[in-house]
DNA sequence: AAGTAGATCAACCGCCAAGGG
DNA sequence: ACCCTTGGCGGTTGATCTACT
């Protein structure tokens, strides 16, 4: 991943002349910071991000080293495409929560409040300007609900069902691009630089990173909250055609009458991947998997479910409700 | 090859709430 | 009750990337 962002040029940083005053430097951050702020985390542990700025000697505020470990370095944040289980999870989440960014990302494993805002603005909002209605109106919540969630539904379907038969072959190749023994994990993704954790300290051979996670570890819920007893489920969508689309069970549930739930499977069962493509011992085979894996990125998930024929589609069927 | 427009996403901003003194 | 610090959130910006002409 390049390092790119606001004022980025050769890393020189824009300071405002009271962060001038202050030393605190701005903008896109140096892979030298990024291994500071790993590695006083790893010694010392998160929180009190002001006070860790300034003992880990980093020249930044509180607000962007916390950030900057939340959105980027935590070992847990998952990188890549958005899949279509999660895009149908956002749409769901959404229509249920509005623009709770932060909430929705508990269900996400691995994804970041900004990256699903991100997805938001870029897709859905875009697809909402195409279809030449305001994102926030019944008309364009219920083409959501009625007419692309039941769609995602089926192409979700469509491309497990082509990608089943080859999960072992997919499995035996991605794991040969790893590297992992008792002294270090390293995570990997073909000419990308890499981080390297030896000794639970984080060195960098190259001036970039990719991001590897665990996805036993990333996803949790609490007893106490009814609604989360009840999560919607969005998994296994492929497993012969044994879908499972588990519906919200609150008062305020929304309408969930576009799928078609054959079974319950436990909470637990449906976060190990997904797509439900691999086993937990599969999973726990990939403690630093890549993002670039094909149930993360279904070969280009976003455009299977934003291509010309589906806006097409829901031009046509947004133009037949309003005669 | 160069220019351009649109897409992406890391990072910042401002606001708010919680908690402690 | 008030002030200050901290953490968290949603909204926004703008550098960079990518696709297209």
């Amino acid at each position: 991943m390049d390092v790119k962002g606001r004022n980025n040029n050769n890393n020189n940083v824009v300071m405002s002349s009271e962060d001038d005053e202050m030393d605190l430097r701005r903008g896109p951050w140096t892979v030298d910071e990024d291994l500071t702020l790993m590695n006083y985390i790893a010694t010392h542990g998160e929180g009190r991000w002001n006070t860790l700025a300034n003992l880990a000697g980093l020249k930044r505020t509180g607000k962007s080293c916390r950030l900057r470990w939340l959105n980027y370095l935590r070992p847990d944040v998952r990188r890549g495409n958005i899949t279509l289980e999660e895009q149908l999870m956002i749409l769901e989440l959404h229509t249920r929560w509005g623009n709770r960014w932060s909430k929705i990302a508990q269900y996400l494993p691995g994804r970041t409040d900004n990256e699903i805002k991100n997805y938001w603005r870029t897709r859905v909002q875009k697809l909402a300007k195409q279809l030449k209605c305001d994102v926030n109106s019944k008309q364009f919540k219920d083409t959501m609900r009625y007419l692309w969630m039941p769609r995602l539904v089926e192409r979700i379907q469509a491309a497990s069902a082509a990608t089943s038969t080859t999960t072992k072959a997919v499995v035996n190749n991605t794991s040969s691009n790893y590297i992992n023994n008792n002294n270090g994990v390293k995570a990997t993704m073909g000419s990308t630089p890499t981080i390297t954790s030896i000794n639970n300290e984080f060195v960098s051979s190259q001036p970039h990173m990719t991001q590897g996670y665990t996805l036993e570890n990333s996803y949790t819920t609490t007893s106490s909250d009814s609604f989360e007893n009840n999560i919607s489920t969005i998994s296994n969508l492929g497993d012969n055609n044994n879908y499972c689309y588990t519906s919200f069970d609150n008062k305020d549930n929304p309408n969930l009458d576009y799928y078609q739930p054959s079974h319950q499977p436990s909470f637990s069962d449906c976060i190990t991947s997904p797509s439900g493509l691999f086993s937990s011992q599969e999973i726990t085979d990939f403690q630093f998997m890549e993002p670039n894996t094909p149930w993360i990125q279904n070969e280009d998930s976003s455009n299977i479910f934003w291509n010309d024929e589906t806006i097409l589609f829901l031009e046509q069927q947004l133009m037949n409700d309003t005669m």
